[in-house]
DNA sequence: TCAAAAGTGTTGCGATTACACCCATGC
DNA sequence: GCATGGGTGTAATCGCAACACTTTTGA
């Protein structure tokens, strides 16, 4: 085969998929957005778009990040993150089929951002065609899809995509530190649990969880205040530590 | 945008390139061939092809391992896996700088392979093109590359594709039991511990291991015989058992 | 007989669990 | 006062590291 001959390979459209997650009201939840044409109209779908012609994988899941939320996305291996509120931002995987787009040959690289609990809506969308839905209910339709909403399954293979994301989150916040990520820039404790409880499922002990969080090295540093917005008694504040990984790791119980 | 307008988006290049992973002469090494044009002629490099018009991309690395090492790859999710000498396959990750090939914008979905040591070389490729070596020469490069090679680096960005390969080995075979990947069908405790130090590149007590692995529900099942192959008193045959995830984990040593 | 590799028993330690219990605030 | 969430103390338990020790072969 000729390397420099275009016609030797197939020419491939690439585009970037997102998983974006954050915890709202004590449920996981993804960003989704409506289809506004064929195929799939009207349908629910994951963020996503075409990579530009001389840009990186990872710079373009940051720009459709940036686009649908206004996030900076933070890359881990960035010694020097964009300012504002940050998100972090790592490659998933790779979708191919042949069959996973019906106008053409697409292979996505789907991404996962975590974010923390966004209080104003995104800017640039309007409301009507973006929203944040949870998790169990896009990927379990027969449980209800909110109030207004039908119980459809995600376009494309997105479903796929989206459960590849959770399972990737839910066993990443058991050995690293990645959990601060749904949170904001200062946060209690309790505030850090009531994540991995949602995110996995399950409750956690508040009195052991809290021993085992303010022992690890590294996890988690005084920011110095203190708050009482969760109610009771005034609560520590915390930043993110520099660790990423933790070890030994947070324990998920047994189903 | 138009969806249906070729020119809406640009054309990609869509390859797979392949972390071939075995254990000889207990050193981890990998698969790797000696490029014969242009660019990095004569460098050694990754196995890799180009995705076909029709093709899945696992399929593809699948054709491709079997093009170069005469495996039947073993999808974990495939029920009825491939007849003949299985390996492990898993998607690794997706490399798409924009200057990563100088030739023209190629996007490589990097696949992970785990294949026990061949005793024949490779059909179907010829001896002075393609060779396993030891992963610790080919990321250290000063290190020496055996006896009769140059100590030059891998091509394109085949090193970090290494790289993330060995680590996502190194890592799984923690908390999975992906290790018998690397064994033939029937092996012994022994064997497997090799494996392991092996790979991780440390020394592991032999009694401890053995009382872990034995120990572990659905890990090993006995085979039924014993050998001497290792010198000294018989040793059980094992095979892989039908557990995929090692709970609680293989726990490697601190640096 | 000796070296080498396979296994078993035992002890101490560190981490996790499942609690009892106290602290500080808003209402 | 009382409910609510924050935080500390403690004892039972689990899993692992670090050995001593026995078994079974080949040379």
């Amino acid at each position: 085969m000729s390397p420099y001959d275009p016609s030797a390979y197939p020419p491939f459209a690439v585009t970037v998929d997102l998983v974006v997650l954050t915890v709202r009201r004590h449920a996981l939840c993804a960003l989704v957005v409506r289809r506004g044409e064929p195929p799939f109209q009207g349908r629910w779908a994951l963020p996503g778009g075409f990579v530009r012609a001389d840009e990186d994988l990872g710079a373009a899941a940051a720009r459709e990040l940036a686009e649908e939320t206004g996030l900076c996305a933070h890359d881990p291996g960035d010694p020097a993150p964009a300012p504002g509120a940050g998100a972090h931002l790592e490659q998933l995987a790779t979708y191919g089929d042949p069959e996973r787009d019906p106008r053409m040959r697409v292979v996505s690289v789907a991404h996962l951002a975590l974010a923390p609990d966004l209080p104003a809506p995104r800017p640039g969308g309007d409301a009507n065609s973006v929203r944040w839905a949870p998790v169990e209910e896009l990927l379990s339709p027969e449980a209800g899809f909110g109030g207004d909403e039908p119980p459809v399954p995600l376009a494309f293979d997105h479903a796929r995509i989206l459960a590849d994301g959770v399972e990737r989150a839910r066993s990443k916040i058991e050995y690293s530190s990645l959990a601060t990520a749904f949170c904001p820039p200062e946060f209690t404790v309790g505030e850090l649990r009531r994540v991995y409880e949602a995110v996995w499922g399950v409750a956690l002990d508040p009195r052991n969880f809290h021993r085992k969080v303010t022992g690890t090295p590294g996890f988690l540093v005084p920011a110095g205040g203190t708050t009482t917005r969760q109610g009771g008694r005034p609560a520590q504040l915390f930043r993110a530590g520099g660790a990423t990984l933790l070890n030994p790791p947070m324990l998920r119980p047994e189903v």
